[in-house]
DNA sequence: CTAAACAGAACTGAATCAGTCCCCATTGTT
DNA sequence: AACAATGGGGACTGATTCAGTTCTGTTTAG
């Protein structure tokens, strides 16, 4: 389905809590009280919060009355990052990374064009930001269409 | 990974042989040839042609010296078109479907977001056809990378 | 009638996902 | 100093999905 996994779609949701909770960067959140609002068994966002922190998109604070902020804005915080973070990098087919090499290398049709689409997808996920994601309602509901038909034109 | 499976990418690559031998809508290939040429197993390749002539992107001609060709050009045929006939329609999370609704409908604070990004990939793989896949080299190596195609434009 | 091809479905081992649990390190409070 | 609440880092497990094979039809040229 080409889908992200639920973890990835989780921790959108819950950084999404963060950006309404803790504006800037001043106080923290405890993964208990993140995951009640976001109403996600709480060892999951825990453990979501953990890879978050280590990517380095959330700081920690340990220690009694600890807790997440967020790294940077959420204006500077993109859904590629945050894909990447939970999932490892963004790459489409295995071929789509940097020092692959499957069977067919050589002799693969396709071989150099899954760099593409990768970058397509990419540059997709990495234009829209978390405080966009954040925002209730998007400004409005956008029409884009299915429109394969867009580019190639002029060969047959 | 944000992966799409490896039945997928064969496609691509069968779909990518196929363009190459029969051209426009003359001759047929046969799912044992096609499986030969781009040295996948067999059974496989022709499990993946099944699949994509229910979803009308190949004719199949049946009996004896039948075989499979494009059912369009293939300037006509986008990567979407493929992906969507492999793994489904392309729903990036559970929310990103038509008639869904989890538990978190009402309060989830990217509730109607999840569109937007799934638009953007569904408007990256479509701008992308199965006549430029096949393309041995991509004639100028891309620069999309800041260029999502389509969606996403009023934002911050 | 037969051989070569597609059609459709069922089946299976392997890999990945989702979620939990456990034990350790840190730190404010008492 | 002891305690309790918090994050840190794994390991573990059931469920799901993937990838690939196999089997049994159906069609059709020779």
């Amino acid at each position: 389905m080409l889908r992200i996994t639920k973890l990835t779609d989780y921790a959108i949701v819950v950084l999404a809590h963060l950006v309404q909770t803790g504006s800037p960067a001043v106080g923290v959140s405890t993964a208990r009280a993140l995951a009640t609002r976001s109403q996600l068994p709480a060892p999951t966002v825990s453990k979501i919060l953990k890879e978050l922190a280590r990517a380095g998109l959330v700081q920690s604070e340990r220690g009694l009355s600890g807790g997440y902020r967020l790294a940077r804005p959420a204006t500077e915080i993109s859904v590629a990052d945050v894909v990447s973070a939970v999932e490892g990098p963004i790459a489409v087919t295995e071929c789509s990374r940097e020092g692959d090499s499957c069977d067919h290398t050589g002799h693969c049709p396709v071989e150099s064009n899954w760099l593409k689409i990768n970058q397509a997808i990419y540059g997709a996920l990495s234009s829209i930001t978390l405080e966009e994601m954040s925002r209730p309602l998007a400004p409005r509901l956008i029409q884009l269409t299915s429109k394969p038909t867009t580019a190639t034109s002029a060969l047959s």
